[in-house]
DNA sequence: GCGCTTGCATGAATCGTTTCAGTGACGCAA
DNA sequence: TTGCGTCACTGAAACGATTCATGCAAGCGC
């Protein structure tokens, strides 16, 4: 590979200092008309780019933010990450998106390639539920914020979207629908989504003076597809099949919605169904899902403005915020038609 | 911020050289075992983190490879980046993912982004149907490797999967079902993908000697489920309806089969469906969908090997291939269970 | 003509690594 | 003792940009 054309062979040609390049390139309002375009031919001319590398040893941090998400596979994320870039490409600023799978250890190796390089900051749905990767992470002074996790005021940013309201929303929809007993199916419970939005489930039970084991409970170990499938057979083997069902994600209603249908177990005429997130396929469903949308892409947005201003000219005015975000449920057939409920 | 600490602060710390602290990073076997612990202890103590922008800017190029996609919010591609994203971290570089979101002008600030930060490599999947962003990338000489397209032979890596191929299986697939005519729901006809998969179903036909008109064609400006639905509603709308419906993607795919649904016509048993990609939520629908599968993960994994081997120590003895792999058919419910054919 | 400001351009210092030619120290053979 | 090779370490020169104190010239008011 031919050696890279660097500052110095523009300022050669076009027979200026390199520091006056630098200030085309930069600054221009101090260069006269007539240098700048001398320069700029000869950026042209030698197909100059710069070196963010060099760039960056100068300044000590990079035009970089980096965005860690759970799963990758799950569109939600997508949705998340889709908003954050947006926000952060119009500060000027790349993205670099990475997927830690839920797996601690992926992620703390991704927090050190981040560390090491010199990150403007990090937009995180931490996999590991100890903190430990996080708490080491804090050491190196470099700033995060919390996505889908709210943190304890004033340790650092957070955005979330409250989760307990979402379990309400979709467990009183369910019973507007005049079913009085549930089935809750979630992830693990040591996740605080899936804690969260059973306790909003309960109280929407309370409110109406049902009893808590009105609420069936069915843990699986992911909030994947598969996971949903393997919930749909337990559900199934219930001596008493429920006639409703909320699941803390959509992929797990995927899954159960599968069950049911192989089972010959129509949906919403035998069971209605809920689900978590309203993924773009929920609607897509052939028997669209009915599901407690997150606003995901205004999560990521937020997510990276307080980033964007944590790491800003102004970093030293900033407070930690805990922002957290209304669900909202959006009924579709899954739980019968509005029409013909 | 306080000031990161370097290598410098290590040496002063351990009482060595900077060369030494350099040595017991890179090459520990060139220093005694000694001399490394104490090191070792400096940097533990101090926290040290080392700076890859120093460290690219003396080796000339980051130990990043970028990966642009066209489309994020389809699984498939996410399949594809997870392929690329393993093999690369099992060499120990990092993975910039990016999403040109299928716009040209996205692409190209991409590009200098990536030609900025002089990563290593590129993964591209072409947004750009004129090949002008590309054009003006080799000309960075920054390798890359073209990803679900095939490429010139001799002009660079590609890897794709043969469409004409799978386009053929699917017809295969609803001719030995017994029908006899065919819809092809496809995005734009500009995307040789669109093009080579309807290539593929008209040579299906002409083997069984059947006349090219036996396969209707609708076209829509899109390759997502919204586009799928207006493709649905078109194909309620034509004279005959047709019995066997081939989506140039698994998106399209649902976006036809909710369309079908809402309109009370039964899949399979009023019209069969076949898809392609074999997304994950493909299985995952309550009328599990037939599909092409493309073998995603293994091409994200062999694009990668490409780039490695291309920027690897031995580049000079690289010759660029064209790998073409070979898709599958998945079947399931959505043209008919295998048991009652 | 003198001192001032203003506008432009200069070039050296700097960022934090890696690398490499040198420097000692030590052991061993002649 | 000298010469030589090895081993462990040193210190300075890159890498390619940004920044800033500095210089220079022209313009202006007095």
């Amino acid at each position: 590979m031919a050696r890279m054309v660097g500052i110095k062979d523009v300022a050669r040609q076009a027979g200026v200092s390199v520091g006056t390049v630098s200030n085309v390139i930069n600054r221009p309002d101090l260069v006269s008309e007539q240098t700048r375009a001398r320069v700029q031919a000869a950026i042209d001319l030698l197909g100059f780019v710069r070196s963010e590398s060099a760039r960056q040893l100068r300044a000590g941090r990079s035009r970089i933010v980096a965005m860690l998400v759970l799963d990758m596979a799950n569109p939600f994320f997508v949705q998340v990450a889709r908003g954050a870039e947006r926000e952060a490409r119009a500060a000027g600023l790349g993205v670099m998106l990475c997927n830690s799978a839920q797996d601690p250890s992926e992620e703390a190796e991704y927090l050190s390639l981040f560390a090491e390089q010199r990150v403007r900051g990090v937009l995180v749905t931490p996999a590991d539920p100890t903190g430990a990767n996080l708490a080491a992470f804090r050491r190196r002074e470099i700033p995060f914020v919390l996505v889908d996790r709210s943190a304890p005021v004033g340790e650092c940013c957070s955005v979330s979207v409250d989760d307990v309201a979402g379990g309400h929303l979709a467990a009183d929809h369910l019973l507007d629908k005049g079913h009085t007993a549930l089935t809750y199916v979630s992830g693990p419970m040591h996740l605080a989504q899936c804690r969260d939005r059973r306790t909003g489930a309960l109280a929407a039970l309370k409110d109406r003076e049902l009893p808590e084991d009105a609420l069936t409970h069915i843990e699986v170990p992911r909030l994947d597809v598969d996971a949903g499938r393997e919930a749909g057979a337990r559900l199934l083997a219930l001596s008493r099949r429920p006639t409703a069902v909320f699941c803390a994600n959509d992929l797990l209603a995927f899954g159960v919605l599968q069950a049911l249908y192989a089972a010959g177990i129509a949906v919403p005429e035998d069971v209605a169904l809920v689900g978590y997130d309203d993924i773009e396929f929920a609607a897509a469903a052939a028997v669209p899902l009915t599901s407690v949308r997150q606003p995901a892409v205004e999560m990521g947005r937020t997510a990276a403005t307080l980033l964007l201003e944590e790491t800003g000219d102004d970093a030293d005015a900033h407070i930690h915020q805990r922002v957290v975000l209304q669900p909202e449920l959006v009924a579709r057939e899954s739980t019968g038609h509005p029409s013909r409920p």
